[in-house]
DNA sequence: AATAAAAGCAACCGCATGAGG
DNA sequence: CCCTCATGCGGTTGCTTTTAT
């Protein structure tokens, strides 16, 4: 086979990026994009594969990462998301914008399947463990409403349990910042982790890659502001691991002046866009969707009343947009039924309906998220089209709008969308939150 | 304080897919 | 069609850090 054939070639680096190799790669990019991944190390002089770099690219360099420990309402979107799509990883991370597919697989792998497990939850279906031990015999739409009465208890549950923390959370939040309605995170170990870099000077383990990397995007925000170019935008100058990471605040919380140990000071609702990083940007993490999502993990699966064609939503009346697709359902579409494939056909329902819109420009009054939310939709669209059919729109719409989606996304800047200056500062803030105003 | 276990995270590997020759 | 190559995805590994004993 031919595949990777640069993986074979010696002298290539493996493990962990070096901050040089970090600032090569970064720069690099930022002044000419990557085009070609197996060219990249090579113009950049880099001693590594093009997969490792684009890797160290999607995952750690690209500027429209949120950093930051996940809040709950991500957390509970990831649930949501996976109980419809399973491990597809890439897809659930294009709805989170800024995250990406590897955190949230770590998240999920390290956190969110115990968290499931300790309610009784089946991580895989979904469903309470003691259910899924009983291997049930029941056709596949009484599957899916079960799975979406199971799906709204773990929600419910999580809620409640969000709920007793956000109350306890809010009686320690600093008042300047709970009256901004940003959310506020118990994040000992970032506070920790700072703190270990602040003591230890030019240390070049990753863990202080998170401080290199608050320090690039603070400063390099700041500096560039009054620039268009990319390059402005990362100073390279700026690209070091050393200990002037840390972050300080002014007392005043309401103030959106911020400064880094070096004196210097950035704006955070300062405007954080460039044309050029768009160019560069893979299209696959950056959602079609709106950035601002609108993160509402506040479901309800009613699990009756489900009429295909049309049904009512909180008083109003919807139509299923995947009607196109009539075929006659075929059951046994995979012999096996196992939990995967009922993912999948989940999954694809649920991307086809939402390419639809996005193609057919839906009234307002229907957005995707409702759709999301309102499981209704889901199953009375899964009873009229078969996987395969559903599969096949996917595959032949996806690509449409992911394109079409690349190529207005960020410059389409839409009333109420969440910018990136907006993700860095709410990190930011709830970073100096943690650090308790130093 | 020392050690082990657990958690968190970054990166690698192999496979699937699609484009181009 | 077949082959080669580039890319993207998901599973897995292994290292570092944190926490518990």
């Amino acid at each position: 086979m031919g595949r990777h054939s640069c993986c074979y070639k010696q002298k290539l680096r493996k493990g962990l990026w070096s901050p040089e190799e970090d600032e090569k790669l970064l720069r690099h990019i930022t002044k000419y994009g990557h085009g070609c991944w197996s060219s990249v190390p090579k113009q950049a002089g880099l001693q590594r594969c093009g997969k490792s770099c684009r890797l160290r690219w999607i995952n750690y360099l690209r500027p429209d990462l949120k950093r930051g420990t996940f809040s709950q309402e991500e957390e509970n979107l990831i649930i949501e998301l996976h109980a419809v799509l399973g491990n597809r990883w890439s897809q659930i991370a294009a709805q989170l914008p800024g995250r990406t597919d590897n955190e949230i697989k770590n998240l999920w792998n390290s956190c969110l399947k115990k968290k499931l497990r300790q309610r009784g939850i089946d991580p895989v279906t979904h469903k309470p463990i003691s259910e899924v031990e009983n291997v049930e015999d029941i056709d596949t739409s009484a599957k899916s409403r079960d799975k979406m009465s199971v799906l709204s208890n773990e929600l419910n549950l999580l809620k409640a349990e969000n709920s007793n923390q956000e109350a306890t959370l809010l009686e320690q939040r600093p008042s300047s910042i709970a009256s901004q309605g940003y959310p506020l995170e118990v994040q000992g170990s970032s506070s920790s982790k700072i703190t270990n870099n602040n003591n230890n000077n030019n240390s070049m383990t990753p863990r202080a890659n998170k401080d290199f990397f608050q320090e690039r995007f603070v400063t390099s925000h700041q500096e560039s502001s009054t620039t268009n170019d990319l390059v402005g935008h990362y100073p390279l100058q700026q690209l070091n691991y050393a200990s002037n990471a840390r972050l300080q605040t002014n007392s005043n919380s309401n103030s959106n002046q911020w400064f880094t140990q070096t004196g210097k000071t950035f704006d955070i609702n300062s405007e954080y866009t460039s044309n050029a990083i768009s160019t560069i940007l893979p299209p696959s993490t950056s959602s079609f969707l709106p950035p601002s999502i609108g993160y509402k993990p506040s479901l309800t699966f009613p699990t009756d009343n489900i009429s295909i064609g049309s049904f009512n939503v909180n008083g109003s009346r919807y139509w299923e947009t995947t009607s196109a697709s009539t075929t006659t359902n075929n059951s046994n579409s995979s012999s096996g039924s196992s939990s995967s494939a009922e993912l999948q056909h989940n999954s694809s329902l649920l991307e086809t309906s939402m390419f639809s819109w996005g193609l057919e420009s839906q009234p307002e009054d229907i957005k995707w998220t409702e759709y999301f939310n309102n499981p209704l939709l889901v199953a009375a669209a899964l009873q009229n089209q078969t996987p395969q059919s559903i599969y096949n729109e996917i595959k032949s719409e996806t690509q449409f709008v992911t394109e079409s989606s690349s190529a207005m996304w960020p410059h389409t800047k839409q009333p109420g969308t969440l910018q990136s200056s907006d993700i860095y500062g709410k990190d930011i803030q709830r970073l100096t939150a943690a650090f308790g105003h130093t």
